[in-house]
DNA sequence: TTATAAAACTTTAAGCTTGAAATAATTGCC
DNA sequence: GGCAATTATTTCAAGCTTAAAGTTTTATAA
């Protein structure tokens, strides 16, 4: 995946694009991924999900998560799980539904990722230091477009 | 990582390019995951393993593969047990070095790559669709310029 | 030589990830 | 009401992933 097309013809230069695409986006996580690690012993699972839930501060579900963030079901409990022992999230059970239960940033949760993602945002910052912000606006748009597509079909 | 920027202000548009860039590949990379799956009863790593091996005929180190991939080592041995398991790939005892071997793929292996080579390079091309192939090219070159400033520093 | 460092890998522990199966609660239909 | 289907979530097994520690082999150099 990571690696050059086989072949050459048509379809060869989208190869190409989604083959910068993957190793763009892995190297920058690779980096984001040892900083989270040295510099907030956190992980980037764990800054998923607390970015989420910073951005909802009434809460929200776990399929909610899990549809947002693009994992599967199960991923998204074990994360909470870990997230929850640590104090930074807690699960409040609901009177309406009692299968689900809102999820949150507990106060020392929203705290801990407001200090992360200042961080963070220097971070992506640096790393696409020499994008400029006209063409992150522009590479952005591009992006999208190309997304809406095909994605969410089923 | 897939949630939006929390703030606004200079860096924005960045953060948000790297966000849209993270959620395309991340998209991306679930479909062809599945596909992999279905289609072919593989993975995403296996595949990628065997990519490169597919060219290089002459094999590689697991070192090789390893800074190639983008991945650690130790992750690197453990796809290419399971690959070796399977009877897609071969490690040969080197003269030379003893603490290296030359990792191949087998006839096998080979043969069942280039099945799977040409059905990957199909869906991409599905996938990205609606990229037009001058387009892409043009994305292609962006995201290389953006790749080479700060890749490799250390 | 022969220690000592360096290099190439493997192993390990912890955590992430998926798809499938299992649980529990709700909804819809008779 | 009662039963089937649906929905929300958790559990599970297998595999992926990393960083750190361990092993074996090779290179360096006093």
């Amino acid at each position: 995946m990571v690696a050059g097309p086989t072949s050459t013809g048509p379809g060869k230069d989208r190869l190409r694009l989604w083959i910068r695409l993957l190793r763009a986006s892995r190297t920058i996580e690779a980096e984001l991924r040892e900083r989270l690690k040295k510099e907030f012993d956190t992980t980037l699972p764990r800054f998923d999900v607390m970015a989420a839930l910073y951005r909802s501060p009434e809460g929200m579900l776990m399929s909610d998560l899990s549809r947002f963030l693009l994992v599967s079901n199960g991923n998204v409990t074990g994360i909470v799980d870990r997230l929850v022992s640590e104090g930074l999230v807690a699960r409040a059970r609901r009177n309406g539904d009692r299968r689900t239960s809102m999820v949150r940033l507990t106060a020392e949760g929203s705290k801990s990722f407001a200090a992360i993602a200042a961080a963070h945002e220097g971070w992506v910052g640096e790393l696409l230091g020499n994008v400029s912000e006209d063409e992150a606006r522009r590479l952005t748009g591009m992006l999208k477009s190309f997304r809406s597509n095909w994605e969410g079909r089923e």
